[in-house]
RNA sequence: GGCCCCAUCGUCUAGCGGUUAGGACACCGGCCUCUCACGUCGGUAACAGGGGUUCAAGUCCCCUUGGGGUCACCA
């Protein structure tokens, strides 16, 4: 059994395409890619995979007048740094005409279709009396009956589904459940535009059957369409695939993520745009395992490798209630991620971010051992960036609550001590640092390390909080310590 | 407004009739500790409301409320 009840999820099955799962990813080129469309491409990318499927790329581009080829490869570009790879495609809608045109005849010829002559201001005018009159508009069907031999001469023309007017009750999702079909939506909508080109809803038909999709995975806000999708399937005498309508992504405040407010979101660290989340530092693999999580789930598990997903993830799991993009758990997440990434790759991932500070270096192994003791402490890679400053140039200025706390005028002894130190020891030999610090505070702090490590981690870093005093260091070097401890003493107890 | 969908801590969620309602982020404390962070231990915090069904309801049904989606010659 499918369903046992109206509103009751149907068990996922893979019936009769077992070993043919073929999802498709199906975004329009009119900018860069939504936040939200990726959550779909993930899902049905992840779907395809758990299933040894087929996932496939298609670009929705019979907009001519909004699609452009700028958008198209942005798509593409995302989708590489996510790691999303596509079995087959992209496929261009608009490179497709003869496969749309030969259905429309077919649809024409057997009286499926018709031409309609109303102009788009008729349409209009009617559709605001309706609306005026709070009625539900669907077209009237003024050219339904007309006979479709009639001379058009240059009468420029429509081609709309003629609809049969009976379909099923409903139809079955595989996320949602059974949703109601209500007849009274159901009208002669446009297959063709006036200018000749397909409309969406047909060829969205036309290209899931011909491209053997087996399984619709795609945004809650397409469940209106599927009623009309499924005559469509009929009349063509195309097989109908299963369809699964997955939650919508909102904002922080809970409402629909829009453009308009990105400066917002922005400040909040999120963003409309994926590409974006590049730019923010965050990890692809965390920002993929982020909104998987965000409206699926498997017990308790939060993190998930690639292969986990791709094992793990299934329909049956997926929330039906729409999620809210929460930045600090991303932030958290990136972090997870950033932790357990390599010193090299990390290197590399941030030098970018740290020219953006006027830092030019390269991935070398000092930049390696930077960021080595920063990678548990930084959630994103422009803070990476901001925590490594130190390294590479000389504060310029010291934190004023730290000078008032650490560099009383009894700081100065540990302080000159330290630099002195640093003549005989090997700095490259941490514990050996650390000793001779632990010897120091015995001798002049009581014991407290506390107290001879701050003003020193004040005069090293300009600031109270860093990594190990004795890591910096030995990044630092003998020389470049002594000089800013040099530079420190000329200050401290001045005042 | 019509139609459709949704509803457990602030957020993401576990829960598929009997639970002290669990986990994660965030927040607040303790521990660890050269600071910060990591880690670790603990704490605050939820079944929207009302009716049913049932021995028993967060779990099933209905209504209300709230939120969302959609109503094009856009996709």
């Amino acid at each position: 059994m499918w369903f046992s009840g109206i509103t009751s999820r149907p068990s996922f099955s893979l019936g009769g395409f077992m070993n043919k799962v073929r999802v498709r990813f199906a975004p329009s080129p009119t900018g860069y890619l939504h936040i939200g469309g990726v959550r779909t491409a993930i899902f049905n990318y992840l779907f395809a995979r758990r299933y040894g499927g087929t996932f496939v790329l298609r670009i929705e581009d019979t907009d001519r007048e909004r699609s452009n080829k700028d958008a198209v490869d942005q798509i593409i570009d995302s989708m590489r740094w996510l790691d999303l790879d596509f079995d087959e495609g992209p496929i261009f809608q608009s490179e497709r005409s003869d496969l749309y045109q030969a259905q429309i005849n077919k649809l024409l010829d057997e009286g499926k279709a018709y031409k309609c002559t109303c102009t788009a201001e008729e349409l209009d005018a009617k559709r605001k009396k309706a609306e005026a009159e709070k009625r539900n508009y669907t077209y009237d069907g003024t050219c339904r009956d007309l006979d479709p031999s009639r001379d058009l001469g240059t009468t420029l023309f429509t081609i709309r589904f003629r609809n049969p007017r009976v379909a099923p009750d409903s139809f079955k999702d595989l996320i949602l459940g059974r949703i109601p079909i209500d007849k009274n939506k159901l009208d002669d909508w446009i297959l063709v535009r006036s200018d000749g080109s397909p409309t969406y809803n047909f060829c969205v038909v036309v290209d899931d059957a011909d491209m053997g999709i087996s399984h619709v995975i795609r945004g809650n806000d397409h469940v209106d369409n599927t009623p009309k999708q499924i005559q469509l399937y009929q009349a063509l005498d195309l097989p109908v695939p299963e369809f699964a309508h997955m939650p919508l992504t909102h904002g922080p405040d809970g409402s629909k993520l829009s453009k308009r407010r990105e400066q917002e979101y922005r400040e909040q660290g999120i963003s409309v745009s994926v590409q974006e989340y590049r730019n923010m530092g965050y990890l692809p693999h965390a920002l993929v395992n982020y909104l998987t999580r965000l409206g699926w789930s498997h017990g308790d598990q939060e993190i998930f490798s690639r292969k986990e997903l791709t094992e793990l993830f299934s329909l049956e799991h997926v929330g039906r209630s729409s999620g809210i993009m929460n930045p600090d758990k991303l932030k958290w997440l990136n972090a997870q991620y950033l932790k357990e990434s390599d010193d090299a790759d990390l290197a590399d991932l941030l030098v970018p971010f740290l020219a953006e500070l006027g830092i030019e270096t390269t991935a070398d192994q000092r930049l390696q051992k930077i960021v080595h003791p920063l990678k548990e402490r930084a959630k994103t890679l422009p803070e990476m960036a901001q925590m490594s400053k130190y390294f590479f140039v000389a504060p310029e200025s010291y934190e004023a609550k730290g000078i008032k706390k650490w560099w009383k005028a009894t700081a100065a002894e540990s302080v000159r001590r330290v630099r002195d130190q640093l003549d005989d020891l090997n700095l490259d030999d941490e514990t050996a640092l650390e000793e001779a610090f632990r010897k120091l505070a015995d001798e002049l702090t009581d014991g407290k390390l506390g107290k001879v490590a701050q003003p020193i981690r004040l005069a090293l870093t300009g600031v109270t909080f860093s990594p190990s005093l004795f890591t910096i260091i030995a990044i630092l070097g003998r020389e470049e310590s002594q000089r800013r401890l040099d530079r420190a003493l000329a200050t401290i107890g001045k005042e």
